[in-house]
DNA sequence: CTACTAAGTTGCTTTTTGCAACTCACTGTG
DNA sequence: CACAGTGAGTTGCAAAAAGCAACTTAGTAG
């Protein structure tokens, strides 16, 4: 069907698993797309210029993953729109990380300014957006943070109160 | 040739832009691995059941955009590693991104809980990553942020500042 | 009844994957 | 030095996706 090679979804990790739903190449523009707000296949199929059977598949799968809700905003020649929902919200730093690192590394060789900036409404400035620790508010880079295995959690956790930054050892 | 289909590279876009470096389906799962400490051939073709040629294209597109730089771990059989430039630690967010992301949402029908956790060693804590402004430190998300052209910039700022979260207008 | 639009389908061709088998350079062992 | 062994790839081929264009369906506007 449309899915998997490879099935991601059956591994044991998060970043697979989400690549498995939304790693392929069009799925992340749609959703850029939509959260620019555009909610109809004609608007999305324009500005990806996108073949009309990929936008149908992709549309699908988001929808059947419960991302987008597909729902009519009229009846008689019964037309739909594609909104976020929760779970396709929550997507929106994955689009952020990838605008971000874009407009720092992926300049297309001309030197350009990056074509869009980030407004955070809330304060009213243009604003670069960065990752940080629930905990302790600081910023988190890969080499002061690092995933482990639950099962070693506590142990970890310990082992890094203890000794503060031990960077990881060999991993 | 390897590359894009439909050049995304060209798109006035960072996402588009970044995704046409990292945006296919093995690409982000190299990194993962190799931000796991993964750095040589064998250790990611067996960690990723990849097939070799999938893997020496994907090392060879990572290494011409300056992401990972390949390098001799020792002269006589010639071998060598991959590592991350500072190019390629900057992608660190959006994995974090998609971990996140894949432990709330992807969680493999059976609700396992997350199997890795993300520690920030500066402070010792299992931690939960979140965008924050870089402005004010508050929290970004979808509804309170968004980017706009960069020619209104500061149109838009200013008119943020004045009337605080207008919404986005319609796009 | 004709023209037109939104939202898809269907069918067919071109690219990309995935896989398995093969090469190349070197190592360590006797 | 002959010989099996290993890391790092190539090469070739079958199968799966993507791209493209034409066709469908349903309803509106005139």
């Amino acid at each position: 069907m449309v899915s998997t090679r490879k099935t991601f979804g059956s591994q044991q990790c998060s970043i697979a698993r989400t690549l498995d739903v939304v790693g392929d190449w069009w799925t992340l523009l749609v959703l850029r797309d939509v959260f620019l707000g555009k909610r109809r296949f004609d608007d999305l199929k324009t500005s990806l210029a996108i073949a009309t059977n990929v936008l149908t598949a992709r549309l699908k799968r988001l929808t059947d993953a419960g991302i987008l809700e597909r729902r009519p905003y009229q009846e008689h020649p019964a037309r739909f729109e594609y909104a976020l929902t929760e779970k396709g919200r929550d997507l929106y730093p994955v689009l952020i990380a990838l605008l971000q690192w874009g407009d720092r590394h992926a300049r297309n060789g001309s030197g350009d300014p990056p074509p869009r900036v980030l407004i955070h409404e809330a304060c009213g400035n243009a604003t670069h957006a960065t990752l940080t620790c629930s905990h302790c508010s600081a910023e988190i880079s890969a080499s002061d943070a690092r995933t482990v295995a639950r099962a070693e959690v506590s142990g970890a956790v310990r082992k890094a109160r203890e000794t503060r930054a031990p960077r990881a050892a060999k991993t």
